[in-house]
DNA sequence: ATAATATTCTACCGATCGGTTGAATGATAA
DNA sequence: TTATCATTCAACCGATCGGTAGAATATTAT
């Protein structure tokens, strides 16, 4: 029976879009295709010509960054325009900042702890 | 060329650690590995009672999240004892802050934009 | 010395990933 | 209509991933 810690809620570990955010954000090509996009909306085309791989490369890497929900596609005539959703990068930071904060302020405890108990070594 | 947009300091983006770290939490079953090291100093068999893996499975688990930084290991004796390293989740909110902060408020200036312009349609 | 324990290492499996090429679709321009 | 352009789709490739099983290594207990 795992013991709750806190009352802080803790965040479900299971969230298929969680998985995806951070999966997608992993690979350093689709962090500057999100970087890019923070300049404004492009589309497919204008965003390949600035990496060094294939055209359908960053199609697929687009649509990694779509299913994540990062990116939100807007289909006007042949050309699709891509411009950004950090919605769900609000999740994630969450996530990461929920762990963050409780893991560092135990840490310090333990070794407050320890200093205390056993003063300190290098 | 690209137009450097504001004196903020941008992450760089091919930072492997980095890199490291958010593939490492993408997979559910290393969050909740992290959240069972919260509570404290775990060996990889204790680790391994808690998940509906192998042994093995959780090992490698185990060395995933060690090689992002996120997890130390000291061994002492035959067993190896397993505890959190938050260092790295400090610099991946980072980048994750920075770029939602950004965009966030490059997007809301976008929407002021347009209701001025054009009225707001919902 | 022998046995039990804690763990990694090696090897394998099927699935997914990052990437490419080539064909297909659909909208615009000649 | 016929090209041309912007894009996806489908198939493939090698690498990595999550997971398993079994052998190897090292430590502790008997």
């Amino acid at each position: 029976m795992p013991r709750r810690h806190s009352s802080q809620a803790a965040p479900r570990a299971h969230r298929p879009q969680l998985n995806r955010v951070y999966a997608a954000i992993a690979d350093p090509t689709r962090r500057a295709i999100l970087a890019a996009l923070a300049g404004g909306e492009l589309n497919v085309g204008s965003i390949a010509g600035r990496f060094p791989i294939s055209f359908n490369g960053v199609s697929k890497h687009v649509k990694v960054l779509e299913r994540a929900g990062l990116v939100r596609r807007r289909v006007r005539g042949r050309e699709h325009w891509l411009r950004l959703r950090p919605e769900p990068l609000r999740e994630a930071t969450r996530w990461l900042e929920h762990y963050r904060e409780f893991w560092e302020a135990r840490l310090d405890a333990l070794e407050a702890l320890l200093v205390g108990t056993r003063g300190h070594r290098p």
